[in-house]
DNA sequence: CGCTGGCACTCGCAAGGGAAGAGTGCCAGG
DNA sequence: CCTGGCACTCTTCCCTTGCGAGTGCCAGCG
């Protein structure tokens, strides 16, 4: 176990790093925190840090940076989230409340989120899966083509082309229409497979194999995983990345490139809080110079995607996650109101 | 005037040093290039290139450089566009068909164009002012309260939230509908505004009011330009950039991250074929060392959107311009077919 | 008149060699 | 257990030197 005051040294030492970005020495410690006690003292306490993996250095002689477990200490023990000001909530406020449609406010939030942290921002649509059903409609486009238009209660609209095994006339269009939405409108997207699947029944026989259809490219829309999309930006702020950056940030924007990838990082956070994933806490390997603050959003009191950002793993956390919060508070009014 | 030899000389120097990517000297060019003639010749040449402005030299000793007005020569008489291979365009057309709707086509040109080019690729989504109307949807949310679904030819969808000034039937709804659609489909959006017009005059009085909003809010979303969305891709390959590329990637990043500049960018394309704007003539200062090869596509004989790549001053020009021109053409047939 | 080989010259770049400075670890004393 | 002192280890910076690439110019040749 740790002594107060070596943790105390680790935060000190954490704090100044990410300030300066350059490794840091027993007596520039002692210079700029009122430990009360002298360098030859920190010095042991670091070398009893170095034992533990919480701080490395660099060359032999040069100061002290902070592991990523050091990294992990200082966020779950040593830091608190800060706040936002008075007046940076208010700012988040105006930005997000022009926003016109979805598109916008994700854009909105991206821009806002990268801008707060200097770092880059991902923000994830929100999820169709925790979603609920605000209106499904169907229009004919020709006799045996069916364009379906899903709308769901956060804005999203998604839509596909269906093609009909057979001509499908208005009057059982519009007939299959109402009855789609009597049953599922309002109901969580999880809950549609079991509510339309004797649903074809009700039909002729001659309609079934087109109403069949329609429900399966409904129930796919619904499904369908890799729609899940997210907008990145910020970044530019790659560039504050450090200086031997050439190497590091090719990888990390080849992740940013994969989708996919960014949706299982963003996916890990767990808990209802601000997440956390340091360096090499992150699966992905392009990743593990870098740290990911993400946490979930939603309209209501339940979480239906996630917002983030992704930066060095030297990076002022309780900043960040402040930003983060906040920002995933406000959306998720906007949300709300829309 | 240059001799046939000299314009030999630039178009050998923009070749090898787009290979090499360092300054190329006279020596080596006699050896790789079968001139004809002896180095010392191709000095001369040199000397006179650069004093008419095509080439330069970064030191005193070193080779010489393409300048942006060597490069503008090159592209505009040295240079053919190179065509794609067939097993190029098999594999075009194969990615692309994968797509199921607008967003995947527009996400799958990206992909292929950053992959193909191997620079930043940047895509436009169909313009609504150039397309046509598809289809117009009314949802009643609330009693006062509907919601917009506008479908163009291009498989886009806009939506908006209509606040109506009172309560607004079903049938009303139905019939406005009905209405707006037998005299809208089909039509281009710039004729929209002129049949719509004398519409609130078939309804009663009371619903007037709310027709009327529901078409100014229809208005407003065709014209609306800042809707004018596109993607971006690739940005994986700034890293390919060069040498002292931290100075050079930033503002790069920078200007890709606001749509407008990039908007500007690819809306400076006047030419049915294939624009390359070259370094300073991009009117963006970020953009200074970076080159620009856009194109219009579109699903029939008309453009409805750009696209294009970003990437080095120095990059293969021909391959490069052929890569856009193959993609926009088979976007096009992608687009026309759904 | 244009091309060629030769030659002197310029300069950037890489390698080598100190010198300086920062920071450490350890030890003896309070 | 803390502190001041001290020897030691590296990295970093700077200066010098040598090399090589490439040029510009010139005299000669077809």
């Amino acid at each position: 176990m740790l002594s107060e005051r070596r943790l105390q040294v680790l935060r000190a030492i954490v704090q100044d790093y990410v300030g300066t970005e350059e490794p840091v020495g027993s007596k520039a410690l002692t210079e700029r925190h009122s430990l009360g006690v002298s360098p030859a003292t920190v010095r042991n306490d670091m070398a009893a840090l170095e034992d533990e993996g919480y701080i490395a250095q660099p060359h032999t002689s040069a100061g002290r940076i902070p592991t990523d477990k050091g990294y992990r200490l200082f966020v779950d023990k040593l830091a608190g989230v800060k706040p936002m000001t008075g007046p940076e909530r208010r700012a988040i406020q105006n930005f997000l409340e022009g926003a016109v449609d979805l598109d916008d406010v994700v854009a909105r939030t991206v821009r806002l989120l990268a801008q707060l942290t200097r770092q880059v921002a991902v923000v994830q649509y929100p999820s169709l899966t925790r979603s609920t059903v605000r209106h499904v409609e169907l229009l004919s486009l020709a006799p045996a083509r069916v364009m379906l238009v899903l709308i769901t209660d956060t804005g999203r609209v998604e839509q596909r082309m269906v093609d009909c095994p057979a001509p499908f006339g208005e009057a059982s269009l519009a007939d299959l229409r109402a009855r789609l939405n009597s049953r599922v409108a309002g109901r969580r997207f999880t809950d549609v497979p079991k509510l339309v699947e004797d649903l074809p029944d009700a039909f002729e026989h001659e309609d079934r194999g087109t109403v069949t259809t329609v429900l399966s490219t409904l129930l796919e829309t619904l499904v369908e995983e890799n729609e899940e999309r997210l907008m990145i930006g910020g970044t530019a702020n790659l560039t504050r990345f450090g200086h031997d950056f050439p190497l590091t940030i090719r990888p990390v924007l080849e992740a940013l490139e994969e989708q996919v990838v960014l949706l299982k990082l963003l996916g890990e956070a767990k808990d209802p809080g601000v997440t956390v994933r340091i360096g090499h806490e992150n699966a992905h390997e392009g990743l593990n110079s870098t740290s990911v603050v993400s946490v979930g959003y939603g309209s209501g009191g339940e979480a239906v995607a996630k917002l983030g950002v992704v930066g060095p793993t030297r990076m002022d956390y309780p900043g960040t996650m402040g930003a983060v919060r906040a920002v995933a508070r406000y959306v998720g009014q906007i949300l709300a109101e829309s």
